[in-house]
DNA sequence: TGTACATCAGTGAACGCGCGTTCACTGATGTAC
DNA sequence: TGTACATCAGTGAACGCGCGTTCACTGATGTAC
């Protein structure tokens, strides 16, 4: 592995487990084995090695799985689908919070951020969008219903996801065994209607 | 006012624009129109004065309109109800998301505060736990389905509030003119029962 | 093969700066007699 | 009322420290002839 990726898994795990506060030049050479000197052979300055741990070591669990909703279409039940998003946006925002929510300490290097995501066509709301891309393909099919509205489903759905991984971290932990589950079949029965058969 | 609260106005007002990161004891001080030394008089030191914005300075208009909750049970119509949470609580993420976010840079900082909620007895999970409150009795009055799962779908619509209070911050903000009527319908209505008549 | 030089990743030590905090002090207000 | 003292919010200036960054340097590797 080449010294600057290196270098950038060790700013990644330090902002990760110290806090963006923390990650101290001295902190990260350290966590990569380097001198501090060295991490500016690499990078412009701090900002610049922060931007590209944000850029570069973003996890793409999330994307990939969602990538992969244009496929199943279709296919399996939409239930079934629409747990495993949520199982997985749990995950995915249960572990990249800490991390993402630093950022808005320092709104420069969020601005910063923003523009490479915004040059780039990608950032966090592109997930929902592509969820509800998926969900207005199977209403098309008829497998949801015709007046669905998918931007919103999609915004309840993941929305709920974020806000775990938020609380997971903000305060202790309750265990919710299949929040996932609770959440898919509130979504897609509602509040109102008469309840279905089960099972 | 004191000079307490004027000092808390200060620094809050600077957490919020200026970022965590640059809310320097000369900022708020210049802010708050006192020396530095002032602060010191006043707080024990710069974690105990964060702290005290964080515990005296959150906003209440969400708990306060959630606080009155039990006293719509079973009046006006349920979709009403929500979509006014919905609205409300979407201007309160919006409003704290950052300096809520911002916290997090400090994980120490973040833990002491924790520790505060959890001993008051109050916290972001608090405000998930009276929808799900309001949304049982409303079950109990069989104004929602009898199977419907009331803190699912206090995760669903604060979830997607929350997370529009993340993107607005994060990203450039679309101009959806009613997320929040949207979002109740959506959750009310549910992804495959047979649409209802509107009106 | 040997020699002279160029390149370049990486280092130890130092730099200036801004930070949080403390210090001795001031000046206004209250109080005892 | 006047005097002597106590209290206390607030200040200007200084403090030490840790930060990000730069410097002159090293030593390994490559290359020309």
């Amino acid at each position: 592995m080449s010294t600057r990726d290196q270098m950038l898994d060790a700013a990644a795990h330090v902002m990760r487990t110290r806090g963006l506060a923390r990650a101290t030049t001295k902190e990260i050479a350290r966590a990569a084995g380097f001198s501090e000197a060295a991490l500016y052979k690499h990078f412009r300055d701090k900002t610049d090695l922060f931007l590209a741990v944000l850029s570069e070591r973003a996890p793409s669990s999330l994307t990939t799985l969602l990538g992969g909703l244009n496929d199943r279409v279709g296919q399996g039940s939409v239930s079934e689908t629409l747990e495993e998003v949520a199982r997985e946006a749990i995950r995915f925002y249960n572990h990249n919070f800490p991390m993402a929510a630093s950022i808005f300490s320092e709104p420069q290097l969020l601005a910063a951020h923003r523009e490479t995501m915004r040059e780039r066509g990608v950032g966090p709301q592109h997930v929902t969008e592509v969820l509800a891309d998926y969900l207005a393909a199977e209403r098309k099919l008829g497998r949801i219903r015709p007046d669905a509205d998918p931007r919103a489903a999609a915004g309840l759905l993941l929305g709920a996801c974020f806000q775990r991984g938020f609380l997971s971290h903000f305060v202790d932990q309750q265990g919710d065994d299949d929040f996932a589950g609770d959440l898919v079949r509130t979504l897609v029965s509602g509040l109102v209607e008469a309840p279905r058969e089960r099972g």
